[in-house]
DNA sequence: GCAAAGTAGATGCAATGGCATATATATGCA
DNA sequence: TGCATATATATGCCATTGCATCTACTTTGC
C-alpha cells in the first residue's frame, strides 16, 4: 500500500527537518570558518579516519560512513592530501584500491578544531533544547529516519 | 556562561541531524528527479510566491524565508524566469527593487510536481516514523532549533 | 538640494558538486 | 588461458554556490 499522502504533521516534520539543519548546518559552519577552519566535511573525513586507527579506509568506506558520492570522495581526499592531512596508498589486496590514512598533521588539526567545533554544536543546537530528555528524544527521532528500516508498518 | 560542552546526546542529536538531512533530501531530490522534476529549490521559491497571491515577493523576502544568500536567490530567479516559472518587474516604491511573481507556468509546475513530492515525503519520512505523535514531536523539536531564541537558559 | 552613506540586487571568479565516462585492476566462465 | 564483465577510483564537463565587488537607486544630514 502506497500510502502517498503524508499527514500534516509529516509534513511539517519534513519542512522543518530541512529548515533546521540549514540553518544550524550554517551557523556551525559559519563560526568554523570564523576561527579559520576548514570546512565540516574535512573533520569528518578526518574524524572517520583517526576511528579506523592505523589501517586506513578505503575510498567506498569513507563513502558510505558519510553518506558521499563516490566521484566527491576521491576529490575531497584529494584536497585533504594536497593539504598534508592524509596519505594514500595502494592496497595490496586490490590493486585498485586506495588505502588513506590520517597524517599527524590531520590528527592535530582535529584536536585544534574540536572546541571550536563543540563550542558551535553548544551554542546551536544544545542551547535551543532546554533538557537533556528533549536532546535523547531527538536524537532516537532522527535515529528512525537513518535506520534503513525504521516503522514502515503504520 | 558559554556551556561550550555539549552533552553526549546533544552531540548525537547535531550529528543525526545532518545525517538524517542529508539522506532524506538526497533521497526526496532522487524521486523528484527520477520523475523528470527541477530540484527542491525551485518548488520552495515557487510556493513561497504563490502563498503570496498576486502580490509578488521582493528578493530580500524570499531571501529570509528560505534561508538563501542574496547573490543566490539572485540566480535562481534568473533560472526560473529563464524557464518562464516567474516574472521579474521593477518595484514601484523602490526603484531598486524587483518583484517576482508567479506565472501560470509556474503554478502548473507547482500542481504537477506535489504528488511526486508528497508520496516522496511519506515515503521516506512519514513510513519511517510509525505514529502521528512521533512525527508531531519531531516537528516540535526541530521548531525548536529553528527558533531564534529557545531555550537558552538551561 | 546635494554630497555621503546606505540598501537592493547583479555579476566575475574561484571552489565545489553532479553526471557521465574513462582507466585500471579483478573476477567469472567458456 | 583469455575474453567478457564487474569493481574501484579518477576525471572532464557543466551547474551551482560562496565571496567579493559593482551598479543603481534611496535616504540622511547638512
Amino acid at each position: 500500500m502506497p500510502e502517498s499522502t503524508p499527514s500534516e504533521a509529516v509534513i511539517q516534520a519534513w519542512a522543518r527537518l530541512v529548515k533546521a539543519q540549514h540553518k544550524v548546518l550554517r551557523a556551525v559552519e559559519a563560526d568554523l570558518n570564523k576561527a579559520g577552519f576548514p570546512p565540516l566535511a574535512w573533520y569528518d573525513v578526518l574524524l572517520a579516519l583517526r576511528r579506523a586507527q592505523g589501517k586506513g579506509l578505503r575510498h567506498l568506506e569513507i563513502e558510505a560512513q558519510l553518506l558521499l558520492a563516490q566521484h566527491n570522495v576521491s576529490r575531497l581526499v584529494d584536497r585533504l592530501e594536497k593539504n598534508g592531512l592524509v596519505e594514500r596508498r595502494r592496497a595490496m589486496e586490490d590493486g585498485r584500491g586506495q588505502l588513506v590514512s590520517i597524517t599527524s598533521n590531520g590528527r592535530d588539526l582535529l584536536r585544534r578544531m574540536w572546541p571550536t567545533y563543540r563550542a558551535a554544536i553548544a551554542r546551536h543546537v544544545g542551547r535551543k533544547l532546554g533538557a537533556e530528555t528533549q536532546a535523547k528524544a531527538l536524537a532516537a527521532l532522527l535515529g528512525q529516519l537513518i535506520d534503513e528500516n525504521a516503522a514502515s508498518s503504520s
